[in-house]
DNA sequence: GCCACCTGATAATGCGCATTAGTGCGGTCA
DNA sequence: TGACCGCACTAATGCGCATTATCAGGTGGC
């Protein structure tokens, strides 16, 4: 239509006018012109082939994306993530073809993975299978991870949550409010937030000299309620409300006679009104990151690491040691 | 590595065995034995661009796709779009790209659409330019639309809810319970939704035998209560709300002396927790169903054009004549 | 010995683009 | 006059796959 070739055409497309090669004004504008009238735009597929880029980032969950459970865990993350694709320019690409057999997970590396259609992706969940992870890594596709992991085959790039310096602060904000009998509940292993969460406690009551409890579980009330802490920490708010419930239960005031911290966020509505003191996961800045992290990959490789603060929240579950103030 | 050639690969791979082209078991068993060693998966792109065809569904919205104002009135319809396409065993590419110029909309057909990477969409918003909607219609885009839309330069393909039905269902059951003048507050317009109301409302008013008013709106309260209206319904929950704000500040008792009947549901969180009655959306079921009409499309062309039912929702607002029964 | 026929596999082609190595042309300089 | 150069543009190639036409080798019939 506008008399040129294909070449001409995709160079003026793509404005690629520095590299030695040169479009006149009169036929660069008559290109433009057509493209308007007639509202072309270039496959992306096509694209994607020859240039080797899409500005496509994938998202894989395990559980669908748009949950009715826990949406709002995971829908501040994905605020984030969206934002941030909007900002650089991306689409993102739900992974939700991976094929679920009857009340399995999805798997990232199915047998028709399409993974390798976006240009990167970030990845979201409490736990990701570690084959899954070290195979990502092998195959060399750039990903990021929302939530710290272990390495898995070598270091994985993530950003996730400072959980042990939140929890370590919570614990010394205690020990300034008298206490030193602490418990830790919960099970401090399974998924790498946890296993942070109980080395940030354990590590933070060993330096301020307090001394740290282990009791079984929120279940296990006697042995918490005999153990003679003063102050509970919960390993996630579900936790925090058993611990609160068993203590009403036994005319224990909160936080009168016990102190509850509840550590990380409610991942499925937990129906209490209680306002616990702990802290606030940062979960959307989590998600811009992980796309920014994931762009800088893409760009200049390597394995981005990176720890977000969180923000403590005051709460009023926390107070002094009985009897002392 | 199979010794084989890549036609012969690209034929186990897509069990095409029938068409004439015959793999012996050997050959295949060697080949599928390779592929299970590396993991080799087909590049999405490559595959699109010869098969012209991608199992990959664009969604497309006009804001965020996950946000944090109107959440709770987009993110059904989304649930349901994700059920179906993990069943269909399709990826979704969430349309995050589209430039977005400060407090500008986004559009579909911006410069660098990306669009046709997906072998259809659907769209999704309260309305949709109508200038975009052509385009489709014209271009040939597959796409089904989440609710009703009229006609742009040729019948839209939709999913939509049968509101002319259930407004009518309502007035019938205001009308046996003795009402017969009412009144309807909302512009009627603007949106196909809104406009399919008004019209239910008017048909059935006038099957009915009643008398049906419109008052400018729930802001002239004066007009409203002088009208005689005995049951007054509101377009939105917001306007439901207005209304009933509006009678208890002069003393009126709703249902007692004034029933409000609410059409829709709160497209964004409503300060309320009146129990007002109308009916439910089936916004789930018509997310599943865009993806499945889609799917249809793909497969056999049409243009189809579906109304889903609503439930009516019995509340406490809809109370019969006062000095009746 | 020749052709017809079937089987199993492959070479060749095209999808729509980006990229690279040219190509033709008019002008410069020695 | 011819070598050389910059300019504006194009032909050709390849990306990784699906598809189609073709081919080699074997079998059977007469």
């Amino acid at each position: 239509m506008a008399g040129v070739s294909q070449t001409t055409v995709s160079l003026v497309l793509n404005g690629r006018a520095e590299g030695g090669v040169r479009i006149s004004p009169e036929t660069r504008e008559r290109v433009l012109q057509v493209i308007r009238e007639t509202g072309y735009v270039a496959d992306p597929a096509a694209r994607r082939l020859a240039e080797r880029r899409n500005r496509i980032y994938g998202v894989f969950t395990y559980e669908a994306v748009f949950p009715t459970e826990t949406a709002d865990f995971y829908h501040p993350f994905l605020v984030g993530i969206e934002e941030c694709a909007e900002e650089t320019g991306c689409d993102l690409l739900l992974f939700t073809s991976a094929k679920v057999e009857r009340g399995e997970r999805r798997r990232i590396f199915s047998s028709e993975s399409r993974i390798r259609l976006a240009d990167g992706c970030v990845l979201l969940g409490r736990t990701i299978d570690r084959e899954d992870l070290s195979r990502l890594l092998s195959e060399g596709i750039p990903f990021v991870s929302v939530g710290r992991r272990d390495d898995a085959g070598g270091p994985v790039p993530y950003v996730g949550a400072d959980y042990p310096s939140a929890v370590r602060a919570l614990v010394e904000r205690a020990a300034a409010l008298g206490h030193r009998r602490m418990a830790y509940v919960g099970a401090g292993e399974g998924a790498e937030s946890y296993a942070d969460r109980l080395r940030g406690f354990t590590e933070a009551v060993a330096a301020t000299g307090g001394e740290g409890l282990r009791p079984a579980g929120a279940q296990d009330a006697d042995r918490l309620f005999g153990s003679g802490a003063s102050v509970v920490f919960a390993e996630e708010p579900a936790d925090g409300v058993a611990v609160a419930e068993a203590a009403r239960a036994r005319g224990l005031d909160v936080p009168g006679d016990l102190s509850v911290v509840a550590l990380g966020a409610p991942t499925r509505p937990v129906p209490t009104d209680i306002d616990f003191a702990g802290f606030r996961i940062p979960r959307r800045e989590m998600g811009r990151r992980a796309v920014e992290l994931l762009t800088q990959v893409l760009e200049r490789g390597g394995t981005p690491q990176e720890l977000l603060a969180c923000e403590l929240v005051e709460g009023s579950t926390l107070a002094p040691l009985r009897g002392r103030r």
